[in-house]
RNA sequence: CGCGGGGUAGAGCAGUCUGGCAGCUCGCCUGGCUCAUAACCAGGAGGUCGUUGGUUCAAAUCCAACCCCCGCAACCA
């Protein structure tokens, strides 16, 4: 019998495709992708959920500027966002764009079943218009009065629209909270999103005129209005666990991914998740994903990146600079999931030569180089069996292991710079071996010292061979293929069948 | 008096809950080493722990007041 493999469904945020990707895309991607594969590698039946929001005002109007439809507009953008996944080494199972015909069917089926729990009523919306913009402003958007974008007073305006009573569902929102007090990471996230449920809820217009907006998914027997772009995208973590019309309707998810273990997005959408989408579930008596990921954002020497500032960094530029595989390990580094981080390529590219050249990267030159070299020679003038005292090994290991327990916590708890800490630890404690047991010293021995010392050498190398096994294994999330090839070169039957490794990390200059 | 997070070495941070020699990484200086990718190891310099006051044998840590920075403060995707 095949045992029952744990389950593990991760979605991340879907990029509103309205611009190319940004580095905040490749840091949302890789984390979860790190997060995925880690639960691959613990041996659960791991399904990663990303995706693209296709639809909206902002889109149509970008569309509008460059002369094509939104259609084409956003057939062209999605191949530079799969470029991006497929540069950084990110995978996924199911890519979900919120044009697609299934989704379209999932967020319809989602609306109605709210509104025919109570939900959703028309009403008249008033709101201030702004022509030049085409779309409504609020108070707190206007400079005098006035568009600042276009200097003209907005027009109040009339329509009407659909509104979801999210007013209704406060009480509701909270008791969640109050049951799933891990629900948001970081706390602080979720605290933010407590004080402003308990500020009150007021119910929002969840649809445009099609007059004014047609960019979006017909809202179910209305053909006048289309919906308001959060009420289709969020949506689409249902879309992409294989969520049914079906299953919607009648409030079994059994057979599907839903509900996925972990929504993994950025501190700008949280209320569009922790409030509307949570709110959308409730009304809609459907489970609420299990956890929402919120992780921070990226600025460059302590500066918001900005197109005006000039101080943009490309991912596909820090891809072709660093490689793919260190790109992943600098931005796990440097950007704490669970805050803000800071980053310029001189942080990175010290980061690049202190951790990867000079750490991992050297310790496994020197080790391999060594094996090769010894084994040479033991080859000659000793005997060539035996990898190294099991004992031995056994007690190395227990000198790995706390590192690995402290990885394994901080792998659980998304502290993923603090996981990348303790590889860089094991690193130290192979080289402080090496130096303080110079097994090379042993290599300039003549033959009858060096036949009675050669055990203690062997023994010296060997603590950094498990020591390196223990880092491809720890690196594997992170740096796949290089853990892979760290393993590949290390883990061989006899000790002797090792040959220096060519450099793992190049050292890379900076070129200002 | 809106809610929340923060201020510790040149930079980035831990330590604060539970008071007990102020720590870590990077950078810098000196020395050692030569297996290694000018790598590695050891030692060192560098701090009024935001300010002021209080409690205490003892305060980065507890208490009070104040200063400064940053998030959140809805239909913006």
């Amino acid at each position: 019998m095949e045992q029952e493999k744990k389950q593990f469904t991760i979605a991340t945020a879907i990029p509103y495709l309205n611009a190319k990707a940004h580095i905040g895309h490749a840091l949302e991607y890789v984390f979860s992708d790190v997060i995925a594969r880690y639960h691959k590698q613990q041996g659960e039946d791991v399904v990663a959920i990303m995706g693209a929001d296709e639809h909206g005002q902002k889109i149509a109007r970008s569309a509008q500027d460059s002369g094509v439809t939104p259609q084409a507009y956003v057939d062209a953008l999605v191949p530079k966002f799969l470029e991006l996944h497929t540069a950084l080494g990110v995978s996924y199972d199911r890519f979900i764009r919120t044009t697609d015909a299934d989704h379209a069917r999932i967020a319809q089926a989602l609306w109605k079943k709210v509104q025919a729990a109570g939900f959703i009523d028309e009403r008249e919306y008033e709101g201030l218009y702004c022509v030049g913009c085409e779309a409504f402003k609020t108070e707190a958007e206007l400079v005098d009065g006035k568009c600042p974008d276009h200097l003209k007073e907005p027009e109040m305006i009339r329509e009407k629209n659909y509104f979801f009573q999210l007013s209704k569902l406060q009480q509701a929102l909270l008791e969640w909270y109050d049951a799933h007090p891990q629900w948001i990471v970081p706390q602080s996230k979720m605290n933010e999103m407590r004080a402003f449920i308990e500020r009150g809820l007021e119910d929002i217009s969840i649809s445009r005129d099609v007059s004014k907006m047609s960019w979006g998914i017909p809202v179910p027997d209305d053909d006048s209005q289309v919906m308001y772009v959060w009420f289709d995208a969020l949506p689409n973590y249902l879309t992409g666990a294989g969520v049914t019309p079906e299953m919607i309707a009648s409030g079994d998810v059994s057979g599907s991914r839903w509900p996925v273990d972990l929504i993994n997005l950025g501190k700008d959408i949280n209320r569009f998740h922790a409030i509307l989408f949570a709110a959308m579930l409730i009304a809609a008596d459907l489970p609420l994903p299990k956890q929402l990921g919120v992780h921070g954002f990226i600025s460059v020497n302590g500066q918001k990146m900005s197109k005006s500032i000039g101080n943009v960094i490309d991912p596909i530029d820090l891809i072709e600079k660093f490689g793919a595989e260190p790109t992943r390990y600098l931005l796990m580094a440097e950007i704490p999931f669970q805050s803000d981080g800071d980053i310029s390529m001189e942080k990175l590219h010290d980061r690049y030569t202190a951790d990867l050249s000079n750490g991992i990267g050297n310790l496994l030159s020197r080790t391999t180089t060594m094996v090769e070299k010894f084994c040479a020679q033991a080859d000659e003038c000793v005997c060539q069996e035996s990898g190294f005292d099991a004992s031995k090994a056994e007690e190395w290991k227990n000198e790995f292991a706390p590192h690995e327990s402290a990885f394994a916590v901080a792998m659980r708890g998304m502290d993923f710079h603090i996981a990348i800490q303790q590889i860089q630890k094991i690193v130290s404690l192979c080289d402080e071996k090496l130096e303080q047991e110079k097994p090379w010293e042993v290599f300039k021995l003549k033959e009858e010292e060096f036949t009675a010392r050669y055990g203690e050498a062997l023994a010296s190398l060997s603590y950094s061979l498990i020591g390196l096994r223990s880092i491809a294994r720890l690196l594997q999330s992170f740096i796949p293929e290089t853990a892979q090839k760290i393993s590949k070169t290390v883990n061989v039957e006899r000790i002797h069948h090792i040959r220096k490794a060519a450099p793992l990390f190049p050292r890379i200059e900076l070129n200002k």
